[in-house]
DNA sequence: ATTACAACACATCAAAATGATATCATCTAA
DNA sequence: TTAGATGATATCATTTTGATGTGTTGTAAT
């Protein structure tokens, strides 16, 4: 068996290398049954992928035959990189399928509850339509005016922290306007070139890119936990946002918006430090303590 | 060519095919190369699959010689039932627009902004503790109180929206609390046996399951759109949660608390219509409204 | 109109991966 | 001590994949 190149190794091969390597160090140990189930594989294969790993990587794991298992060592070295995101996301569905040892990973990892599913229909209707440059019929239910039918031309699609927005031309309002995935009903594609200037290149708040700064809210008694938090470099966080998104990243972090950080209150960590800088934006119409 | 089975299809095979579906339904179109750039497969086998899609859906998709590419038919049916949260989650890492064009985060599908990153040693370390049902030492920076050393005894991690906790037994102040992820450092696993009492099984607001009701906020003024949103039966949403992460939920959704609804303010969609039965709570502390 | 080109389909054969099976090793628990 | 469970390894048949060559279709340039 040759040490050979992660990247000489087929799809399959890696995936279940890469899957050794995750099992190992997020969940400490594992088994050949946790293969078998997983990638429906053979017995015999999951000997073969073990041995593999370990001459890949000889150090990372030991067999304990008092379990049956292999262990991850003190001296384990990531094969993979994982990315954290996507690890968290694969902890919480617990991959789909338990692994042996009756260790449910979805009980010990939960994410934020999502109560706001938009269809996949609509999504895929949406991303369709988004990618042929194409209009969407629609009816749309605004919490402002209630029903209505239009026509829009989506451009993206993007998500504030609670809800999914699509990002679109409005022919009815005749500007760019968002509107949340879930109160869209009845899409149909307009199978006919858009005009031009309600392409999503046209949209400027869209392609607006604002430089901000946020840094940790005067009121805060132990800044160094905020800085934690937000991996902050001397205390500040340099972002740049899509003006047409800045006014929901305010309110998801509830970032104070006041000229001087005046607002009290426990519930904020951070200052926009540079708002006066800013402008006048109507984006952040929504923002905590903004006065515009 | 015999139409199989999906279930008899090994792994490599089967991911290949559920690509092919997902970029038809999700993008509306494919090529040969896609599947090549994607899988590091070769040009013949692409041909295959294609060849095999085609057995199992013959009316999904159709090729066009104008732009040798194929695209998705309005027959189209999907063969693999694909989860809306994956999916998103899929389209926002880039699997979504150009695909020949390379893998770039995709510009046409934006998930909300995460500011704060775990790393993933530490999501690594807890959950490996808690998988061994084992204490960590470490040092945590409070936001009340800053620096300190702890040992604590983890049993969950949690997501409340904004930043992910680890739910445990914390042995200074002899109860179960959350700690912020990106507040420890210098983790290290006490490979002993835990005390009886500092398991997971003996966190009461942990396993203590509330019962609510979510109702349109009375101050809206069209709650249908709202309805829509949370997919409400009757305008009324039920939900499980556990105790310990309730006051999150609450202030995750803007959910006033307050007895009668009586908060207004455009940010309320939602109320919590049995506040009243639910008792004397500390977790709502947090909860915008409450009175606790 | 003709030609060159690009992408896909399909056939073929060799190489690689996998599944199945049998045998052996190791350690636990009865 | 022995039975049983799990893993390692070897072998061979089967399946999957990669590589290559040929043919098809339609576009775009000449």
């Amino acid at each position: 068996m040759t040490v050979t190149d992660l990247a000489e190794l087929n799809y399959a091969q890696r995936e279940r290398l890469a899957f050794i390597d995750f099992c190992l160090q997020f969940i400490g140990q594992l088994a050949r049954a946790d293969l078998v189930n997983h990638f429906k594989t053979g017995l015999a294969s999951c000997s073969r992928d073990l041995t593999l790993y370990k001459a890949l990587a000889p150090n990372n794991m030991t067999l304990k035959h008092e379990t049956k298992q292999y262990y991850r060592t003190n001296q384990f070295k990531p094969v993979f990189s994982h990315d954290p995101e996507t690890i968290l996301g694969s902890l919480c569905r617990g991959f789909g399928d338990g692994l042996s040892q009756g260790i449910n990973p979805s009980e010990k990892c939960i994410d934020a509850t999502r109560l706001i599913h938009p269809s996949s229909d609509v999504i895929a209707t949406l991303m369709r339509a988004i990618n042929n440059r194409h209009a969407i019929s629609c009816d749309y239910i605004s919490l402002s005016s209630g029903e209505s039918s239009r026509e829009i031309v989506p451009h993206a699609i993007a998500n504030n922290g609670q809800r999914w927005h699509v990002r679109a031309f409005d022919k009815k309002s005749k500007q760019f306007r968002d509107f949340v995935c879930t109160r869209l009903h009845n899409l149909t594609e307009i199978h006919r070139p858009i005009a031009t200037m309600q392409a999503g290149e046209y949209d400027k708040q869209w392609n607006n890119i604002i430089s901000i700064e946020l840094v940790v809210h005067p009121s805060v008694s132990h800044p160094k936990a905020i800085e934690f938090d937000f991996g902050m470099d001397g205390g500040v966080l340099y972002l740049e946002v899509r003006e047409a998104l800045l006014g929901y990243l305010m309110r998801q972090w509830n970032v104070d918006c006041s000229r001087d950080a005046t607002r009290m209150g426990a519930e904020h960590h951070l200052w926009l430090r540079n708002i006066a800088q800013l402008g006048s934006l109507p984006c952040l119409a929504i923002a905590p303590g903004s006065t515009v």
